[in-house]
DNA sequence: CGATGCCTTGAGACTGTTCAAATTAGGTGG
DNA sequence: CCACCTAATTTGAACAGTCTCAAGGCATCG
């Protein structure tokens, strides 16, 4: 994995300038931070924090009901800066938990907004990777809300496994998955005993391994026939397979 | 209802100049379209469009799956600015449908570019919409993935109300809810039939009333108790019925 | 070696679905 | 204004998917 997936991942999209790069690079070493497993970034209620870019390990964006319900709307991967806009608002309405021990770049939103005046190329990335984030957001509702429990999670794991190889943490049809089934459970909106019922029969259909905290895909099309998937709306730019290109430099062009 | 919802509420979040209020007006007033109830202002698959502006009536953001389930992922309400940043992308992820007779701006990229370089305080309220909308869609995945029918349905209801009541759009505790129940399950992710007898206790319990395309909520305190509401989400400038204040003025301070 | 956390299994209950039909409401032409 | 047509809501009954609760197995870690 590269040193920040973050800037191997702009640079994919747009052509970001060496010193927007640097410039991009240096705040993401100047206030490191790390936090344990399951301990929060931030929770519901707090005053809006700085933005974070995640540099490694894994981190899930969540919501709890006061029954202790919990639902996990975002997976947050190495690479990705989250809540860049958090100061406009003066409550957070969502907290930010590490999945792994990870360790984030703090961002001041003043040193944020002087990157963007200075690196038009590279803000334009950035607004652009929100508009990913939300974008998953939106998949996610309608995978929750219209898929059934054996498609969702083959569309969730899928679209982690795309996602990782975008930032080039895979190995070939695998990739790490260190997550466990409560969360994942919390992720797809199931419970963790059916969840582990379903991840059962994916891999006795053979469309799945999973073991030690590694997924592989064993059939990829089987994956993506059993879901439907169309990987759209993650705006990779490499084939997202589907076998229509995306994003990318093309973008630009419009 | 105001000639333009947005200035409106643009208003009340940020002390918006009268210059930037002017120029966003003549946005709004520049090209106008209207479009026929159930008709799409764009597809999925579709070349970025440009962005709209709601002036009038009702829409929704909706994905299709190849079987012709559908889920709709944000409604839509006059004031309503998106896919602001549409041209970031290569091609479109989603679709837009009119749920009822619509009136909507068409707002070109530079347009907004020019507006937002001479107007940084009514850049900051465009900006700060697009989070708004964004939290509701998170919020979604949460109502979809972790709440029941009855709560859910519940949920929704009242969000769409304090949603109109923050545009003026409401009556006491009533206001129009002009869409059919088999949008609203494809909303929330039930099934027509379903969603009408959830709809059905929610009247027979005294929550809510539900006729002629008028929603009262007859027992606020009630629903908000059913369904464990926290508007936080919403970001409203006037009480969001949490008893706690939020947003408006007091996010700029930060 | 015991404790804890996580994954797995089983059986029964319940929420929400499916399919099909009946009723009501709304719109249009005669 | 009525007759008709279509779209939308409502009802019923059987069914399936998912949940609940409870217990057992297996690691890992102190």
């Amino acid at each position: 994995m590269p040193l920040n997936p973050l800037v191997e991942r702009l640079r994919r999209f747009t052509n970001i300038s060496r010193e927007g790069e640097q410039a991009l690079l240096e705040l993401s070493q100047r206030d490191v931070r790390e936090y344990d497993r399951h301990t929060d970034l931030f929770k519901e209620g707090d005053k809006p924090p700085c933005a974070h870019l995640l540099l490694d390990g894994w981190a899930a964006r969540y919501k709890s009901l006061e029954d202790g319900r919990q639902q996990i709307s975002a997976f947050l991967i190495p690479g990705d800066l989250f809540d860049l806009k958090v100061y406009l608002v003066s409550e957070m309405d969502h907290s930010v938990k590490a999945l792994t021990p990870i360790k984030t770049a703090l961002i001041q939103k003043d040193e944020i907004d002087a990157l963007m005046d200075e690196y038009p190329e590279t803000a334009k990335g950035l607004f652009w990777q929100q508009m990913v984030l939300s974008a998953i957001e939106r998949e996610w509702v309608v995978n929750i809300g219209r898929r059934r429990a054996y498609e969702r999670v083959a569309h969730w794991l899928y679209e982690i496994y795309l996602r990782l190889r975008d930032i080039g943490a895979t190995d070939g049809n695998s990739c790490r998955l260190p997550v466990t089934q409560r969360d994942l459970a919390d992720a797809v909106g199931l419970t963790p005993v059916h969840l582990n019922r379903v991840l059962q029969q994916l891999r006795h259909d053979g469309l799945i391994e999973l073991d030690q905290g590694r997924l592989v895909i064993v059939d990829p099309d089987a994956v993506r026939g059993a879901t439907c998937f169309d990987g759209t709306y993650l705006h990779l730019g490499a084939d997202d397979g589907s076998g229509r290109p995306t994003g990318a430099a093309s973008a630009l062009r419009a």
